[in-house]
DNA sequence: AGATAGTGGATAGTGCTACTCACTACTATC
DNA sequence: GATAGTAGTGAGTAGCACTATCCACTATCT
């Protein structure tokens, strides 16, 4: 176990607990003291870790996900969407105007591209509450532009489901991918859009239009 | 008092801890335990809100930016960037072989793109974080397909700077803009991912290419 | 004028999360 | 056989975002 933490950087203890909650699988014993670990607990270890320091994750859903690729009697067509669900942290508007409101732009542009939602689907919930927010605060220029915003979005999942490939038959890895693409992807886009931002308001400001 | 906890919908004592906390002002007291609150205070708190709920900021980080709107001594140049800044938390990549990989990867992506940017920025350093963690976990793919997800990350950043215009000279505004564009921004531009995925891939999986 | 409800200000307490420590009973190794 | 390490488990901790309670006081209704 010693040699586990080596190589993944995990202080011994946090190994244990992520055990006892159920994130790692305990390794097979070889004595009553003793167990073995192979290089599936050093990428599963490294996957948590992935999941709570750029996923932004708790240990619970990080959990549920683990059972969810551990457990073979899932079907194909719903492991992913249940994935992809259980990654997605829902906040839910409270209703009142400015919740409708929200509600017919966003389904105004779901139209509009051709986006087949189910109203349930928590992504599409919290939307809905960003823009009521949005809406209360005074930012209707941010909702106005949203259409751009979901270009970039549909930007983002094109090259998702690339990654994804046509064959999910490794449902190990597809979940994988879903998990990590959607939470750490989040913060990776988080990140190059800061980065761009930067970039366009140095050419903006420094050297302003003549 | 009670009136301002009607409009927001916040309770009671967490206005108060949040006065407690200076993230909103005390308000102008009338007699020695009355004060008067005015539209800004509403307004403040709604930002607050919506900055705790759906930007995912702590308390500690929602003050400093507060903090840093009503301090006048700031320039409008590095308020901007202060705020960027402040908002965006940093994830350190430990060293390693990984990790000047991803540096390396990174740094020619945004000689490619012509994005200039200081190797200090947090922005930069989260990036490289993931990218390195990516790069441990087997996801190469995923770091292949980074053009792709700059391209969408420029595209919102567009948006981003159209919103902000070109006039700063509101600095409480212009600093709002920053920071609830790039955080709540955040939120959305994931939920709207989350769409774009689902749509995209009921389109590739339910009906299977003939 | 008196009862009632509400206010600003302060301290203390709550519930949750993600660890972290400590202990026991063992065992591999020098 | 002394030392160091290990699995498994219960208890403890730090930080965070509130929430509850109390106090002296006051606006308002009757």
């Amino acid at each position: 176990m010693a040699e586990l933490s080596e190589t993944t950087g995990i202080p011994v203890p946090t190994i244990k607990y992520y055990m006892r909650e159920g994130l790692v699988s305990p390794g097979r014993p070889t004595g009553r003291n003793q167990a073995d670990y192979g290089e599936q607990h050093v990428r599963r270890l490294r996957l948590v870790r992935a999941l709570v320091e750029y996923g932004g994750l708790s240990i619970a859903v990080i959990r549920d996900l683990m059972a969810q690729i551990d457990n073979p009697d899932l079907e194909d067509f719903n492991l992913l969407g249940a994935a992809q669900k259980t990654v997605t942290q829902q906040r839910e508007a409270r209703p009142g105007p400015s919740r409708d409101e929200a509600e017919r732009r966003l389904r105004d542009l779901l139209d509009r591209r051709g986006w087949r939602t189910r109203t349930g689907d928590p992504a599409y919930r919290t939307a809905v509450g960003v823009l009521a927010t949005l809406d209360e605060v005074g930012y209707h220029d941010m909702i106005d532009e949203m259409d751009a915003y979901a270009d970039a979005a549909e930007k983002a999942a094109e090259a998702d489901l690339r990654l994804l490939g046509p064959d999910v038959s490794d449902r190990e890895r597809a979940v994988e991918i879903v998990v990590v693409g959607t939470s750490v992807g989040d913060t990776l886009i988080a990140a190059l859009r800061r980065l761009a931002q930067a970039s366009i308001s140095e050419r903006m400001y420094t050297r302003p239009p003549a």
